[in-house]
DNA sequence: GAGTGGTCTAGACCACCGG
DNA sequence: CGGTGGTCTAGACCACTCG
């Protein structure tokens, strides 16, 4: 029976119970190691374990050199990924490829949060072998030189805090014929219907989600200490009208404050409208 | 510069790029962690670390007393949650509701993968507030009775291999009417089509994504020791023809082996057809 | 300079697995 | 039985933050 229950585990519970109860309210500052040393009369590397528990379960946040801190009451933000947004008529408020670009920014209005994108950085570097198949550019030999892209990436907050990561990627030649790619502003109409006024049509596209640990960038960014939570990719290749991918969008959302959704056929209109 | 990399990051690293050029094959054990504390003249908890890291990226998998092996090689099985499901036309092959039910072994098989579920277990439960929520229950206050609801869980296998547990959540009332739910075997025609003859059509859907850590009952599921990757949880709320919602399907998945997909509008053939 | 968490060591005991 | 990983201890030093 029950298992036992290693104390790292207890402790962690014993934590939690403390801040679902409300006596570690949000935002404060959990005990520090020493304190639950002395509390628990264990070691340092127990608790550090129990620690680690609450930062994996997203209950927690560590800052380095300062302390742990209670995580802010996930008010979650809903990036609505819609379907009817391929040329069908589009319902009010429900913008072209929700989740990307401006669509990001009024989504975020509709549910009373403030958002903004940092200003695009485009960078032209050499293909990686997902981009290259997303993009169906045909592989290379290792050691030859490798096709070019441009990557346009995107820092995008939400109330003032880290949101997500966004970057996409076009072949090379795409950006020359349409240029605006290549400037480091944003693109005023739109990215999908500049394209469309370049030429390519977005008549569909295949939308892949995992969750995988975050990079050391994502970390950063994010303001994340290692070994906390998963962080949820999604990766939205979008295809023109004559049926080739033109566009790669990756976009990380960093889990717990961020849920994806998407709606199909006919839902009650509030539930467009909440933000849960 | 550099920024000083811990050890244990530098010997995850080592292991890692192993994996990768193929020093370790897939399937193959690791050192043991005493043969690692030799080779890198460390300490046990500095290996355990170093370990940690790779399970927690999903290239590492630990049987507790037998050993570390390297994950086998992803090749992942793609759930599609297609769109155009919703009474248009079906393109063939793609079947309604997507990674649903019978939807789910279909799906499997145009991948070449044998995919089975377990029999539908089925209880009779208190409601939880996300259920509640999401079922459209009103909240009772604490301490009062809750409402109940019926759960039908299922736990599915790609290729004899655990690859996510699906519970589907009714009302009772609902399950008195159509009382198919209720029995713990397979519902032949499809749980949606089987609704639809019980007067309530699924007219619409709300999916919604995120990533967590897996709840004991998950990691003993998948296999998984503490610690290691984050789950996918997918709820999908199904709407009737009045606007109701009527059925909530929560599916979990394990990732790294798992892709879940979403295709809207023109597509080439071919990408429905891979596999990753 | 005091306080914080991050890394690391060199031991220990345990539970479980296999032959 | 020997070998494995899981837990745990009681120290240590470091880098960083803050007053």
């Amino acid at each position: 029976m029950a298992d036992r229950i290693p104390k790292y585990v207890e402790i962690a519970q014993d934590l939690r119970a403390q801040i679902e109860d409300g006596t570690l309210p949000p935002a404060a500052q959990l005990p520090t190691e020493k304190e639950l040393v002395e509390h628990w009369g264990v070691s340092a590397n127990t608790i550090k374990k129990a620690v680690n528990e609450l930062r994996q379960q997203g209950l927690v946040e560590t800052v380095p050199q300062k302390g742990s801190f209670v995580a802010e009451p996930t008010a979650p933000f809903v990036i609505t990924l819609n379907h009817t947004d391929l040329g069908e008529e589009n319902p009010p408020g429900r913008g072209f490829g929700g989740g990307e670009g401006r669509a990001f920014t009024a989504e975020a209005e509709r549910q009373n949060h403030a958002a903004h994108s940092s200003k695009p950085e485009v960078k032209v570097e050499d293909a990686e072998e997902p981009q290259m198949r997303a993009l169906g550019i045909a592989p290379v030999a290792p050691g030859q030189p490798r096709p070019q892209v441009v990557r346009r990436s995107q820092q995008r907050f939400v109330d003032g805090k880290p949101n997500s990561l966004q970057h996409s990627y076009f072949k090379l030649e795409l950006a020359i014929q349409a240029q605006a790619l290549l400037k480091s502003a944003d693109i005023e109409e739109g990215t999908v219907a500049y394209l469309q006024s370049c030429g390519h049509v977005q008549t569909g596209y295949e939308d892949v989600f995992d969750a995988r640990q975050p990079t050391e960038e994502e970390l950063r960014f994010f303001g994340l200490s290692r070994g906390s939570l998963a962080v949820i990719e999604h990766r939205r290749t979008a295809y023109d009208q004559h049926g080739e991918p033109f566009r790669l969008t990756v976009t990380i959302y960093k889990p717990g404050t961020n849920r994806i959704r998407f709606i199909a056929g006919e839902v009650p209109v509030e539930v467009w409208e909440r933000g849960s």
